[in-house]
DNA sequence: CGTTATACCGTACGAGTGACTTGTAAAAAC
DNA sequence: GTTTTTACAAGTCACTCGTACGGTATAACG
């Protein structure tokens, strides 16, 4: 037989194809010819790799979900010293915001998802499963900030970590609609991490 | 020739069809023939009211924005006696919210546009016409309640009333994915309008 | 060696797509 | 009463879609 390939960077390749349509021209635009045109391969190479194409979409959409995870994890590593929770939940929340072309299309195409998520209940499922670890971590940094006399304790809730989720949600769909410049969204950020922490005027 | 018809109230009931389509199936499961079956009508009677199919997807968005911005504006000409902003804002907020049956649809069919308003100029301009009428009507009414010693006057900007835009964008997003129950997501709108307003716990 | 599993390619199928054309009946206009 | 315009129905067009299948070259394996 012929020399044996590494499957999963083949479907990796795959996928990027997959990112760089549907972050022009949606997820419906884009066909399994499409697919492996733009991934320079034939379509029956394609089929060799993915039997189906909701298989495609499925592992296209884990695997997107896993890297914007990664990148966001980098980040905060990166950060100097010790940072304050504050500093965590600002870079993590920056990272989910599709301030740059790389994260722009990662939001297009959670965007594309999203759409079908609405209709399919198992891709909700999927979409729902990482939600309550990320409040999860706000809740403990939002915790770690009110036990060093950063926040109020009573701010220190499930509910203030959700606010941010879904503030960031709506930051980042205005984003993608062009509303908002990414200074704007950064502004509009800090404006409500501002509130929540208690600054005042000559912060 | 045949008795004169009301065109444009046949439009209105294909569009109806096709949000009741695109509510539960997607935007790009509506094709035409299977709108004109959900609004009992041939194929050919369809298209002799939209030539195109984007005419069709083009009135109907435009119908259903119209009809969410009734719906609000009843809302706020319900409320009792003199409304204060802060009541004023708050039912405007929840009524973009998708919380029952009749305002879900809307935000389904809304988010099938937002998708694809990411990829189409012409619809990106559209959606984004809305928006600073509504960031205008929102930041005078934060002024009316500095002016009534209701607000920190330094409150009153157009960042806020952003910032409540954008959040009620998050919301219905979760709302829509079923992450957060109407419950949460009016406590979530309530726990941000409070810290907005400058809310002590005893309220 | 030969066998066999693997990695492809090319093509074709059946269903569905939006757009268009033709046909027909009815009522308004003259 | 004839003409003309309107309101539809039905069929057709070229095309795209996901899927399936037959064929072939290759190299690992017994």
């Amino acid at each position: 037989m012929p020399k044996k390939v590494d499957h999963e960077a083949r479907r990796r390749e795959i996928a990027e194809a997959l990112w760089r349509i549907a972050s022009t021209r949606g997820l419906d635009g884009a066909g399994l010819r499409d697919v492996a045109a733009e991934a320079g391969i034939s379509l029956g190479r394609l089929q060799h790799y993915f039997r189906t194409k909701d298989a495609m979409l499925t592992f296209a959409l884990r695997h997107i979900n896993a890297l914007a995870d990664r990148r966001i994890r980098d980040r905060i590593e990166a950060l100097d010293g010790e940072p304050t929770p504050r500093d965590v939940l600002r870079t993590c929340l920056t990272g989910m915001l599709p301030l740059d072309d790389r994260s722009r299309t990662g939001a297009l195409v959670g965007a594309a998802y999203f759409v079908r998520a609405v209709h399919d209940a198992d891709l909700r499922a999927e979409a729902r499963n990482g939600i309550p670890l990320l409040r999860d971590f706000f809740t403990g940094q939002l915790r770690r900030a009110a036990d060093r006399g950063e926040l109020p304790p009573a701010r220190a809730t499930d509910d203030e970590a959700m606010l941010l989720i879904s503030l960031a949600d709506g930051l980042s769909t205005y984003l993608l609609l062009e509303v908002h410049t990414p200074e704007q969204a950064l502004r509009l950020l800090d404006l409500h991490l501002g509130q929540l922490f208690g600054d005042t005027a000559g912060e």
